[in-house]
DNA sequence: CAATTGTATATTGTATAAAATATTAAAGTC
DNA sequence: GACTTTAATATTTTATACAATATACAATTG
């Protein structure tokens, strides 16, 4: 009985919902949204599930055809190259611009973050290893003030997340992640900017060699 | 009487209304839109016009309160700058990659485009201006490849619109930029990849500095 | 038999109406 | 008189019902 609910607005419930589902995979690339069934699903009208639809298109999550449906997209090999190059070109600049103005809370939110990664690496938890990934980026340049870029780089890393969560089946790859991202922070705070973007940029650039290794397979 | 209309779906025709609203400037920064004045305008029900409001929102030229209303947003200085920022990173990138590529039926698209927007500058038809300034850009990276990018330029060449149409009242201003695009066409058929792509970096500095001198006044 | 046209079904798109939320104004209390 | 509370209104959000479009398949024609 779900009667606690902050009821912000159906639309934007189903969205979350349907991201989540995309995102983790149980709604694998290629699939068709039934409005109906969608609906149903969630004990709603067909109407906000209409407008999440048309949300999650412009995250770049569907593509919808008028009058046929939505299917949930896949990206091509050269489309993960184009999403890494752009994180490698805009993160760094975000970061820097970022890093001098960063303040005790928000390294404590580092932390904290930090602390929920390690945990889902020892339960294993893969579902919610995406979010944080991108969490914890998007923390680290809270204080860039470039809103344009960082609504751009928020889209970037949710792409990026969708393959990730694959890549990062390896209990390897995840502790070096969380090992790199101790770096960065460690980084900022002796507030070496030139080391820190250096290494994010190596940083990104390993995870991207990882995921392509994997999907060339 | 629009019967001839080819009848896409409603919601598409009113964001195409809407947007050109808001580029042109008749709905200037700040206006809150009213679902229901805007179905009575366009002559049709409240939920197509919600979709319209969605996609806008995504394109960020609106911001949306729930349950409370839409409104056209404004970018600050610091905004513009970095959209152009964006612009001399992005841009450029496509630009390359686009070069080598490009057909001699890209080329004749590409004359059509500078045809028409002489004939803008002859009629003073700003209006239009910044449609064409879009279209001639786009056209020049069309063989990039790289559709996660391009879809990240149109939404920063959108957003740059808004206020080069402002900026392009004067004349010589417009006429600099036909120049300037004429001198891209050029640098292309012959091949001179690296000229291009540094004069086009230039191309938007230039516009860039005439924009933030009008803003500032 | 191939191709095309027509019909039935499923699904999306739109309009109308009802419910939920926010805003405004008025009334009452201290 | 200033401040809270309450009612009234306006607006958005959601549900239901209807219309338009696409898909699948049968029927017809050459």
């Amino acid at each position: 009985m779900p009667s606690e609910i902050k009821h912000r607005t159906l639309a934007a419930v189903v969205v979350d919902r349907l991201r989540q589902e995309i995102l983790n995979g149980a709604l694998p690339s290629g699939t068709a949204l039934r409005q109906d069934a969608l609906a149903a699903a969630y004990g709603v009208s067909r109407i906000p599930v209409r407008e999440a639809l048309f949300q999650l298109e412009a995250e770049g999550l569907l593509q919808i055809v008028p009058h046929k449906g939505a299917i949930v997209t896949t990206l091509s090999q050269d489309e993960v190259n184009d999403v890494f190059d752009l994180r490698v070109m805009l993160e760094p600049r975000l970061f820097r611009r970022s890093i001098s103005a960063l303040t005790a809370q928000d390294f404590a939110h580092l932390e904290q973050i930090q602390e929920e990664f390690a945990q889902a690496i020892r339960a294993k938890d893969l579902l919610h290893w995406g979010t944080l990934n991108a969490a914890l980026h998007s923390a680290l340049y809270a204080r860039a003030r470039l809103p344009q870029t960082a609504v751009i780089v928020a889209g970037l890393l949710q792409k990026s997340d969708r393959y990730t969560r694959v890549q990062l089946s390896s209990p390897a790859a995840m502790k070096r992640a969380l090992r790199e991202h101790a770096q960065l922070i460690n980084l900022c705070k002796q507030g070496k900017a030139d080391a820190a973007c250096e290494l994010l940029a190596l940083h990104i650039e390993t995870v991207r060699g990882d995921l392509l290794k994997l999907l060339s397979t």
